[in-house]
DNA sequence: GCCCGTAAGTGAGTTTGGTCACATGAAGGC
DNA sequence: GCCTTCATGTGACCAAACTCACTTACGGGC
């Protein structure tokens, strides 16, 4: 993975540089930029009219933002782009982007495998989420964000990023209160616990077992 | 999108015919092809342990079957493909295919196309499942319908497909009892009408005032 | 230390949707 | 025609999850 994104760094672009909270581009906006994250974490969201949120992903090193307009006649990006964290990406203009795949078939190829991965991850959250109920995506998302932020410590696991409540229940589509209903079953089950503001996985084979989970491997099944 | 996809018929591949309820592939079989449907029409589906089914696609002539797995290392299929009508499928291997990409930057570049597309289609299809309950997921699903195979009559919009209520359940991941009685009042409310056994959309519109449409167009809001 | 703002926790009531059970209806085979 | 089979339609009940309202806990700023 790695070898095939430090290719698009020869690509010329833009390093764009964002404070927590700053918005790299709304849902609905001209779409003008492919990216790349560099360093930091970017929340991918969408926003539904009765004022929910929907969290899709966190991006971070290496992934790749805003790929979905690249080839669209009228380009306009579907999602949000907000830094978690600090944060700085790589901007490569669609026209330039365009110019290079045509001269490099190798750099096309690159994007089509690194795109297939993005698919199969969609496609692993979406089962998710339709066919386990509440208690799927909530545990879904812990085990991802568990292989993506987790930190193995001596008893479990840790999620590196602070997170709330709210943020959780949006990349869960589920309500704060029922979230947090079921973390209280959890934390009375010993299955999690809170250490210092962040999520310790005491028992992430518990959570696994109960999704039926298909072990898709952490390329996968996680959250970037 | 046509000329898109002719470039791929000079590929070296396989015709092969399916006859209705006939399997192209079982998901976990191991993936060898990339298919392009010719004629006729396949569902694209995914079992749930619960003996669920999440109906996906109805695939049709121009469609891409079976792209997930192509860069895959170990590939493997993650969905089922059955013929719904009698159907010829292009089918070519991923060897060949890979070679033929290295070799034409412009094939590759078309393939990313028509993936983009594809993911713009699953995103959208997510959003009105996960966002807008299950009236969101039926009513969703209707008008995809409609726009991959409605045929305009002088009342309304004709779905030139036969479909179960258990079919179209599966689709929006709904018990067919509850799509059941959300058709009844749409009946009584006029909306739509049952017609030799196909669906007549009287108002389409009504169905896309309440789940806030984007009116993302016929090329993306489709259930191809 | 004390506010104040934000997040977490929890109970009560309501809505939504799923399950079960069964009746009705339509189509094909013989 | 009549039987069988499969789809549709519908009521009753139950479970899951959301909403509303409120309390409690925590952390930073002054």
């Amino acid at each position: 993975m790695e070898s095939m994104i430090r290719q698009f760094y020869e690509i010329p672009g833009k390093i764009l540089t964002l404070k927590p909270g700053e918005y790299l581009f709304h849902e609905g906006d001209h779409a003008k930029n492919f990216f790349f994250v560099r360093t930091g974490k970017i929340f991918i969201t969408k926003f539904a009219e009765s004022g929910r949120v929907l969290s899709l992903r966190l991006a971070t090193k290496g992934s790749i933002i805003g790929e979905l307009p690249l080839y669209e006649e009228n380009p306009v990006y579907i999602f949000n782009a907000v830094a978690q964290s600090p944060s700085e990406v790589y901007a490569i203009e669609f026209p330039t982007l365009h110019s290079y795949l045509e001269k490099k078939p190798s750099l096309a190829i690159n994007l089509l495998k690194i795109i297939g991965v993005h698919m199969r991850k969609q496609h692993s959250k979406f089962r998710d989420l339709i066919l386990y109920g509440k208690k799927g995506a909530i545990f879904s998302t812990l085990i991802r964000f568990a292989n993506s932020y987790g930190q193995k410590v001596d008893d479990g696991i840790l999620i590196s990023v602070p997170l709330t409540n709210q943020e959780l229940a949006n990349y869960s589509s589920t309500a704060r209160e029922s979230l947090n209903r079921i973390f209280s079953d959890l934390r009375r089950q010993n299955i999690i616990e809170m250490r210092d503001g962040l999520i310790l996985i005491r028992d992430i084979d518990f959570l696994k077992r109960e999704i039926q989970c298909e072990n898709c491997g952490r390329e996968i099944c996680n959250i970037e």
